[in-house]
DNA sequence: CTGATTGTATAAAGATTTTATAAAGACTCA
DNA sequence: TGAGTCTTTATAAAATCTTTATACAATCAG
């Protein structure tokens, strides 16, 4: 089973809001909406969207610094909807961070064909389905773990921790970084968490916990996968 | 030094030709120039283009098929130049594999910001480099330093003190601007950090601590990375 | 040349920060 | 309600940074 895509739309208009809900829904996104700035930036954070659909014409917030605010932490694409069609606006938002700009209206059948474009560009970045090391392996797509063939029963916390280690193996990914993509922006500080989850892993994955081959500290930075 | 981006342009008519050149090479690029689709082919097969511009009216062969035919190898961005402006040509074409569609006549600031954005999102697939000194390789955005294949671990005053040596590989850095980098501003008086410090990253990267290859020292003045 | 002065290298002790782990409390969802 | 999970707290251990001590090397004046 294929996980359904989410799509979160910024914008404050009821009209264009349920414009997007039907065009998006009847092709098998999930909508999530906000309508202003500030919600859609705690939004993103809990539903960790896989396209953010932005209109700079929020209420409460510029809509070009408010995406620069998202580019801060938020990697996936941003389409930006606006009915400002100045050649200026359109390179300001691409040079701040959007991936495209389609100004209002617009076609929506090319509005969905930028969005799975836009979906297929960032999927190139990342995924082998399954992860092999030595008699670890981390099925992504079916959430599943063996060691030596054994099922290793993960909760979900634990499972999204090691896989985007497991992702990025060889790299040392800090505190910061973990904590925002496991937990959400709103967890930067929540060292100690990283600490405790890291310990229930070790626990299940490592041959002996005290001294970790898969999961090694970077005592001042964060943590990396593997040894090599 | 930064390597020069070069962009492959597939067009047929002359004074489109021009006009992209011209904009394109004040903006940086380095420009090649195809007319038909099937010079176009072997053109990028030989000169590797970082994003190809590519019109969908060709003489020879029908744009989207081409288009379809590059995606068979080419990983890079396209962006789709044209006068169709149907809503079913753009969604074809993006569907197809393009990246990004602009409709003739185009705003030539657009169409820079637009093939900014394509060089942007592509280069976050590729990974970041990686200084390289003999067998001793430093990985600046992975924080991973290297000594014949084998990860030196470094914490992360060592870590900052290296790399910053390292990306002034050759120059004279003095004391105080070490300090001044890696400790801050209050504590331009310590040089015995300095000293404790390189005897700790002499240990840990040279062959031999007491004989220093990589790790300089300028008597009275500060260290450098590497011999001129 | 000799001795004083300045600059450097290194080990190691002390202070501080960061991390590991267990375990208790809170929450969630069937 | 209760099992499973997440969050929070407490504390010991480890890692790192700072400071001190000492020895060596280079330079220069007399």
């Amino acid at each position: 089973m294929i996980e359904q895509e989410s799509i979160l739309i910024i914008d404050d208009e009821v009209q264009m809001r349920r414009l997007l809900e039907i065009s998006l829904t009847a092709n098998g996104y999930k909508t999530i909406f906000a309508s202003n700035g500030k919600e859609g930036l705690t939004s993103a954070a809990t539903n960790h969207p896989s396209v953010i659909i932005l209109d700079l014409g929020l209420p409460d917030i510029d809509g070009l610094d408010l995406l620069i605010k998202f580019r801060e932490w938020f990697t996936r694409p941003i389409i930006i909807l606006s009915v400002r069609n100045s050649e200026d606006d359109i390179v300001r938002a691409l040079d701040s961070g959007a991936n495209d700009y389609l100004t209002k209206p617009f076609r929506s059948g090319e509005l969905l064909a930028r969005v799975r474009t836009a979906i297929r560009i960032n999927s190139e970045k990342v995924d082998k389905p399954v992860l092999e090391f030595g008699s670890l392996s981390i099925d992504l797509s079916n959430h599943i773990v063996r060691k030596n063939s054994d099922i290793i029963k993960l909760t979900v916390t634990e499972f999204s921790l090691l896989s985007l280690l497991a992702k990025n193996q060889g790299r040392v990914l800090t505190h910061q970084f973990l904590l925002k993509e496991v937990w959400g922006y709103n967890y930067l500080e929540q060292t100690q968490y990283l600490r405790v989850f890291i310990a229930q892993l070790r626990k299940k994955i490592e041959n002996n916990p005290a001294i970790p081959q898969l999961l090694i500290t970077e005592s001042g930075i964060g943590y990396r996968f593997g040894n090599t």
